[in-house]
DNA sequence: TTGCCAACCGGAACCAGTTCCGCTTAGACT
DNA sequence: AGTCTAAGCGGAACTGGTTCCGGTTGGCAA
């Protein structure tokens, strides 16, 4: 349970290439590796873009031309092919937390920003449970974790430096609770309820 | 896949017992039926209570001694199995609300019965993921979904009526909230995390 | 250039949940 | 008791994710 969250020693620098010698020096990539990586990642992209998340692994992998065992090997379940599809657009959301932050009243930020997010992750649908792994494996891909939790952290921040934050509001929480919305409102159509639930979170993380 | 296709006029039968004659009159069940309605339920409550809801439909099928397709008749969905078997502890749930209500401070009988709902779904495993069933088809099994709302109604009605409940504030969304706390806590295994969602929540319930 | 081997490859096999459909039977009606 | 049929039955077959493993090969060392 211990690992940090955010400010965390945390290992898993640059990721897309290579494991490590004895040494613990990194190895690159094999170039027919990295060449399979790059077409399963754009198989996916575009089997997710047609056929949302229901996309098969098996259709992924044969659009690709490999075996499902290559599929695997690289992305060791489905959702972490999910997360790793739509690694460049989560860091965009990430990266426009400090802007809004910047731009915004800090509680009118955080709403847009919470807002933001779950409007993508029930978008992309099955994205929100992607983010179940992106939250509970310790392990690996815990660069996307972090860079949520360090988004959020910053918003907080900014309200917290106003003084609206209750005291002992922490962003891995508050993430969590992001997700577990999200989850929820994924399997659900209901638009209403998605805004109140984000309203209650962001109620309870403010100070009255 | 399978649920957004079933979206149209389709079955929705009856309920507990039997289907309907043309003039809607209930027919009671063939006896057969009855009984390996019964038998299933039975070993799906042994079968989870030993394996956790990852237990297999098929071998409770065979454990009950019938086939899976008894099996999926009665129970069109493994998730709607779990709901079926758990429904008496949730109803216990429901109930305790109204007597928690009144013998507590509000604000502190939210927070108890909260707790209570999370650790439950988390407890039996699956059961939270059951609950996505519960609040997002309409068709079926609205009944357990009605109970809930309804306990978490009695709840803010005794807490609006001191005045610490915020306006806007509803029933199912906070239902719904509680619902994705619970199946994000399920898959993580940080209870200190849990408590502080719990709290965010109760905090964006209550007025300032 | 050649030899070597760790890394990589593919897809068959496996295990879930779910659907389909031909056969069986309870029980209502004669 | 006999007939008829809707309701029920079972399990083979299908789908989708995941694992396994024998064969292949990129790229480094000799």
């Amino acid at each position: 349970m211990a690992r940090d969250e955010l400010g965390g020693a945390g290992g898993a620098k640059g990721d897309a290439s290579g494991g490590k010698d004895a040494e613990g020096r990194r190895r690159p990539m094999r170039a027919d590796a990295q060449r399979n990586e790059d077409r399963l990642l754009r198989a996916a992209a575009a089997a997710f873009a047609r056929e949302g998340a229901g996309a098969s692994v098996k259709d992924i992998a044969r659009e690709a031309g490999v075996g499902v065992g290559t599929l695997y090997r690289r992305f060791p379940s489905k959702e972490l092919l999910i997360e790793a599809t739509y690694r460049n657009e989560v860091q965009l959301l990430c990266d426009a937390a400090p802007e809004l932050a910047g731009s915004q009243p800090p509680d009118q930020a955080l709403r847009t920003w919470m807002t933001r997010f779950v409007a993508f992750m029930t978008t992309k649908h099955g994205m929100a449970d992607a983010l179940r792994v992106v939250l509970t494996d310790d392990n690996e891909r815990l660069e996307t974790r972090r860079n949520l939790a360090e988004a959020v952290h910053r918003l907080l921040a900014a309200a917290a430096a106003e003084g609206t934050v209750r005291p002992g509001v922490e962003a891995p929480a508050v993430l969590m609770a992001l997700g577990g919305i999200s989850v929820i409102a994924g399997s659900e159509g209901r638009p209403d309820l998605t805004a109140q639930m984000i309203d209650l979170l962001l109620h309870g993380v403010l100070a009255g």
